[in-house]
This record gives C-alpha cells, structure tokens and sequence, in this order.
DNA sequence: AATTATATACAGAAAAAACCGTACGTACTT
DNA sequence: AAGTACGTACGGTTTTTTCTGTATATAATT
C-alpha cells in the first residue's frame, strides 16, 4: 500500500513540487558532512525533512532507491544524533520516524554530544600526561631535561585552558543560555 | 643533518616523554574528525604540536615515516584550516611550517570557515525553492496543491530560521564576542 | 646556462568505508 | 505452537578515500 502525497496534481505541478524539494534535499544531503554523516545519510534526512508522516524503512529504502539494510543503519546514525525520532504509532509492527523538527535543539544536541565527548578524551589524556612529566620532574634530571619538560608542560597547560574554555561553551549549548545571548527571533532592527 | 632534542638524556628519560607525548598525540589525532580531517594528518598535527620549531616536509615525513607526498597534502588541509602557518626562515629553501598556538582562534575560525559555508549555501536553496513555491502558489491550482505548498513552505521557513540564528552565532565566534561571555579565562570561583 | 633542491600533480596501489543480500533472532498473529 | 513480519548482524562486493612513487614545474645555487 503506497500513499502518494501527489494524489490528484497535475504532472507539472508534482514536479516543479520535486524540483523545489530535491534543491533542498540535496543541498541538507551535502553539508551535512558537518555532523560527520555520510552523503547518502543527509539525504535520507532531507528526504524525511519533507515527509508529513513518519516513514518506515520500507519507504525509505524505496524513496531512496537503497536497500532496507542501509536504511536501518542510516536511520540508527540518525536516531544516535537525536535528528530523527523513533515514534509508536498503533496497528504498525514497523518501525516508524520522524525528523527532529527543533533544529536549533538539534545543533545544540550534536555539539554537545560529539565535542563534549573530544573536550573530556583530551582533557584526559593532557592530565595523565602532565602528571608524568610533573613526576619526571620531580625526581631530578639535567637542566636539559628540565628545559624540555617544561615546554612540554607550557604546551600542555595552554591546551587544558583551551578545553576548558571550550568546554564552557558547550556548557552554553547544552543549558540553552546560548539562545539568551543569540535569541531565536532575530533581533528586529 | 637531523637535529635531536633529545640529546644528552638518558634513555629512560627521553622514553618517558615521548610516552607522554604520544598519549596526547593520539587523542589529538582521534578527536580531529570533527574537524573533517583524516586521523593520520591529525597526528601530524599532534606531532608538530610538540615541536618547538617549524619544520619542514621531510622531518615531517621521517617522523611520520610517511611519504613527503602524504606530508604535503596533510600540511595543505591543516593550512587551509588556519590550523598551521606557514613560516619563513632565511637560508632554507624548504617549506617550514608550525602550529598555530592560539587554539581559542583556532577553533573559532573553523567554526566560522566551514558552517558559514554551509549556512550560506543552505540558505540559498532554501531561499530559491521558497521564491519557486510561492510563484506556483500564485499561479492558481487546486486545494490540494495549495495545502501541500503550504506545508512544505512552512518547513523552509523554519529551516531559514534556523539558519539564521546559526549565522548568529557564528557571528559570535567571528567578532570575538563569544570571549565575552565565554571568557579565556576560567572565572576564579 | 647548467645543476640541484624543492614541492606538488598525477596515476596507480592499498586501505577504508559504504552498500547490499542473506541469515537469523525476536515479537506479533493466527 | 506454528507461521509471519520485521529489524539488524554479518560477510562479501563495490565504491571511495588515502597513500605512495614517479614525473614535472619552479626556484635557488653554482
């Protein structure tokens, strides 16, 4: 059973209809190699943009031309970004989804996801590090060896500053104080 | 001629750091694909990190032990991505080359570089097929056509709202305001 | 001018990633 | 309980990307 949200449009109409969908959908597919997704992802995700229903891998695999396999790890990929939902809907075995229609909730969630995550691996891995070059310090050594150490150590310090700062801003995204400095609404000027 | 900054040490010592270095040098180098870049040249990046002076193709790809090839593309993406400049030095006829150490701007102008991009070109599409929808919406048509029109111009609306609250905030990254309300310095609680 | 040193364009090789079909496990239906 | 519909793990194939060696263009040195 194939619903066809064209029902009863005149050729010429469906198309120029398509014609305007497929510029978006393609331009979404190609910069959404921003959020690491892969082209044919952001395009699955341009095509749902415009869907009024929740697809099922089905259709999607149909629409896209691509095989149901591809669908459900796209749509995982997807779903693990928080830009598309898994929505229950009554009397379907399938399952269903559906584009995150907030998409400044939908930045906010990836930077926080997948910088915070950075942000904390380095940060990790700076302090380990420094803690063993402070205790090589400590335990004596040439003045060479000390010159080095400490460079090393300046570098590592600018860098845990950094993250922290950025941290901070990630900060902002995720409490939503962000929309306190940049709001929604454009400023009417 | 191949300098050594570690001379004169001892080879516990010179193991020991280069251990530290090489944790921060792999995470470095495993959280660089949010920046679109390919994890080999994120550890060319975490290499010349460590290095107190610029250096050239073939240290690089010695120290790498990769090809002066890989090297020069590798240095042409970080380059391109303000996230290596290219010095001079009077008497090499070599390219040097060295981290840019203020990793605040670093990441600002990434920001700024690459989602600008994407702001803009989204944009455009969403504005062009908004200026092809309305005009069919005045040339007439059925309620059908209407009602799906109508939606599909709703979802560019939103999409170009949210595109410009993005523009937003990357102005906020250009202008250097994000440093005044995400200061450097971590506030001394 | 000839020689040498340097970076990179280019094409092929190697590696990685995307994609698909099959097989299987789970859960719903009968 | 048997049968059916569904999503996905998995292995193999195709496509894309990365990496390398050679060739070439450019600029410095002799």
């Amino acid at each position: 059973m194939m619903t066809n949200d064209f029902a009863g449009l005149e050729a010429a109409q469906e198309q120029a209809i398509q014609k305007a969908r497929k510029r978006v959908i393609e331009s979404i597919g190609k910069n959404m190699d921003l959020y690491g997704i892969t082209q044919s992802t952001g395009l699955l995700y341009g095509l749902m943009f415009f869907q009024d229903k929740p697809m099922n891998l089905d259709e999607m695999g149909q629409a896209m031309e691509m095989s149901k396999t591809s669908m459900s790890t796209g749509i995982r990929t997807l779903v693990d970004l928080n830009m598309v939902n898994k929505v229950w809907e009554k009397g379907s075995r399938k399952d269903l989804y559906e584009v995150e229609r907030d998409w400044h909730q939908t930045f906010a969630d990836f930077f926080v996801l997948k910088w915070r995550k950075a942000v904390e691996l380095n940060l990790m891995a700076l302090r380990r590090s420094k803690a063993e070059l402070d205790k090589l310090a400590e335990s004596g050594g040439s003045e060479a060896l000390h010159a080095l150490i400490g460079g090393d150590l300046e570098k590592i310090r600018q860098a845990i500053d950094y993250y922290l700062w950025l941290d901070r801003v990630i900060d902002l995204m995720e409490s939503g104080e962000i929309f306190k400095h940049v709001p929604k609404e454009e400023p009417s000027s």
